[in-house]
DNA sequence: CACAACTATATTGTACACAATTTAATTGTG
DNA sequence: CACAATTAAATTGTGTACAATATAGTTGTG
């Protein structure tokens, strides 16, 4: 039986790689570090390219779905949509009938991009060194994982 | 069978939620911010409370020795531990036997912080909503990510 | 229709993350 | 011992992440 009040218990509690928070944070930096030299030949950065991917599966939306979707806000998404624009991949347009919203859009070239960007996909699977069936399960772990913690944030 | 190359496989695999590199990153976001009011109250963010708990573990250390535990190097540190200084909760001092070096100490105040922060694991791990056996399984499946990822990396 | 409340985005400021470069100290080689 | 190569940190510059605030447009209510 463990009892955590005890300084042993609590020592390996504190102990950096059993924390999942780290597990999970240093997987996410090493995955983006994974990412990066693949996504360097479209110019793109990791959340950039996670933009894009909302677009390309429908674009014309609002700057706050694609937040909703990516859980970011418009302090992040703003300038990273003004660089997608400066790169000549998309268009930021106020809506017209209602001028709060900006309507983001794929240009051309941002379309095309998307079937450069096919190949990097699996490529990145195969650096898990995982077998699909893996990555499917673990992929579905973390979204459960995220709900869980989300909930809690907002009726803690 | 599936064929990776026809369209439909093609946009499923482009599809942001079937990506293992979202979960990871969102889920990630999302334990960052769960501990972030828990944080609030020692006065420190993620990274600043991660480079703690390697201290905890053993002080006296080189920037080097903690980048290599955390997966990052000076340009994130450097500037991380100089806040951590003027919080009054670490000293930096040049080694006398190899000045290129600085040692990382806790002051006693820094110290004191550990037994404070011993109660966030557990709250963590409440809102994560698994049991202690998933959370130690998800964490050594991330582990063994991370590990594929960097060596793909170094080697690729 | 005036006007408060609300909504969508933008801006500002702090803190990473990380590549690239710089600085200073140390080590290896002739 | 001189000096090139190496090493450890620090610095610089770009790109998020996110809280807090500001701005501008819209909607509901009397």
């Amino acid at each position: 039986m463990e009892n955590i009040t005890t300084p042993q218990a609590s020592a390996k509690v504190l102990n950096v790689d059993l924390q999942l928070c780290f597990a999970l944070y240093s997987a996410s930096l090493s995955m983006t570090k994974t990412y990066k030299p693949l996504l360097a030949k479209l110019k793109l950065t990791y959340p950039q390219y996670l933009v894009l991917l909302v677009l390309w599966e429908k674009d014309g939306v609002t700057v706050n779905s694609i937040g909703e979707r990516l859980f970011s806000d418009s302090g992040t998404l703003t300038p990273l949509l003004k660089r997608l624009e400066k790169l000549g991949l998309i268009q930021r347009q106020r809506a017209i009938e209602d001028e709060r919203k900006v309507i983001i859009t794929l240009t051309e070239q941002g379309k095309l991009l998307q079937s450069q960007a096919a190949d990097i996909h699996p490529q990145i699977a195969c650096s898990t060194g995982c077998t699909l069936t893996e990555l499917k399960e673990l992929n579905s772990q973390l979204i459960l994982l995220r709900t869980s913690l989300i909930n809690k944030l907002v009726t803690p």
